[in-house]
DNA sequence: ATTGATTATATGTATAGACATATTTATATT
DNA sequence: AATATAAATATGTCTATACATATAATCAAT
């Protein structure tokens, strides 16, 4: 175990058993590194990644605190689509539904500002039944190649992840009742309980994609798993049911 | 800006660009630092800020790579429900439904092994009409203060993230129907889509609590927002529609 | 060929010191 | 009392250096 370690351990038992409760105003850096006999460095290294798991705070001149438990925190990772099924042991299946020919220049919510659109719709399956039902837009001002791709055979969510940069992104995450398209595609009835992720990446503020991803309900759940405390990156997963 | 956010910055345009691709073995630290003309220490906290966001892998004298991108990464966070509602702007209401006076042994997945349990049951409200309903477990050998509490006035959510420790959490999310108690309480038809939060608490492996938290369909919405590159802390919320 | 020991090397940890910068605190001015 | 000004200080950035350690690559022995 190494020394930063060992402080960042030593500091979360403070924390967690309340010597050092929420609020709490920790000793500046100079005192600690004297306490534990090691260089400002190295307590430096043990209170970022406190900071980081969210459970010190720390402001130029104020010093650091303790903050007050308000949420729970955690790494979400959503992985590209086939390898969710093939992880699952399953055959990953792909079919393209439609994929608009011209250009849409107009979108519902108005996202894109007029920019060019390219509109594909597309089934991904797991052994062959329905998984998700995915629908997208792309736009091709920003990433001209789209025009030139069919997604007959590759999905948009694989193209895209391979083509376009993107420096931003936001998911949302509801659940929904199947209707129309997702009631078909996914064979459920309507009025079914689906999960539904859609997400927004933009490059520099400017939307490059936008996808709804529909599950159904009964099959697909989100895990996230938070090993508080370590430094290193969580494992989250997505799994099913 | 800081040399190691410019330097950060510089590695991040050559990624997005694919002028290094994913796979490749990126230029050692050395190299790097001589490169931007700073010293080893600037480049690591460049580098590692990279590898956090998940875009870099690093190994032990086999070097740095650009990782194949294979799934979306973001920071959740889940507050405690009153400061979910109060954020925005509603009243937050609180009720009991009911709480076990005994001591439960046994619980449905025997996840506890036989631990003494209190179970609760409460209903969250925002402007007085229900908005989450809270099914709970708290493991009572772990956290015997929790016997004394009746949890008339004060939600288990928020009393045990101020009492008790824990230092891993599995949060799972999904799409389901409402039914018997959710529907009942929620006041929504039998079927109607409920978002699901599940999460098991543990302490050093031991389950201090496991909780169901039910959500109408049509009221909630999950957001994560990655602001994929910055060092610090992102800023993900949950909003309700 | 396969296994096992050795060496080389890129990343990882730690130190000590210098300077920058945001804020708070104290002081002086109106 | 309110406001502007200056000083103090804890965190933040950066450098330069030394040594530790995992593991890829090489070479030797079976």
């Amino acid at each position: 175990m190494h020394r930063y370690e060992a402080i960042r351990a030593e500091l979360l038992n403070r924390i967690r058993s309340n010597v050092w409760p929420p609020g709490f105003s920790v000793p500046r850096e100079e005192d600690l590194a004297e306490e534990f006999g090691v260089a400002r460095g190295t307590v430096r290294r043990a209170l970022a990644s406190l900071v980081a798991a969210g459970l010190l705070e720390r402001r130029k001149r104020a010093g650091t605190r303790v903050v007050e438990p308000t949420s729970h925190q955690s790494t979400l990772k959503i992985p590209i689509i086939r390898h969710e099924i093939e992880t699952q042991g399953r055959q990953y299946g792909y079919r393209r539904l439609s994929a608009s020919d011209g250009i849409i220049t107009h979108d519902h919510q108005d996202l894109f500002a007029g920019a060019s659109l390219r509109h594909i719709v597309c089934l991904h399956l797991g052994d062959g039944s329905p998984y998700q039902l995915e629908n997208r837009l792309i736009n091709v001002d920003l990433v001209p190649e789209a025009l030139n791709e069919a997604f007959a055979e590759i999905s948009p969510n694989e193209w895209l992840l391979a083509q376009a940069p993107y420096s931003s992104v936001r998911t949302t995450m509801r659940a929904a009742a199947a209707h129309g398209d997702a009631a078909t595609y996914l064979a459920l009835p309507t009025g079914a309980p689906v999960f539904v992720i859609e997400r927004i990446t933009r490059l520099d503020g400017v939307p490059v994609t936008h996808v709804v991803m529909t599950y159904s309900g009964s099959q697909f759940e989100l895990v996230t798993e938070t090993d508080d405390l370590r430094w290193t990156r969580n494992n989250p997963a997505v799994i099913a049911r």
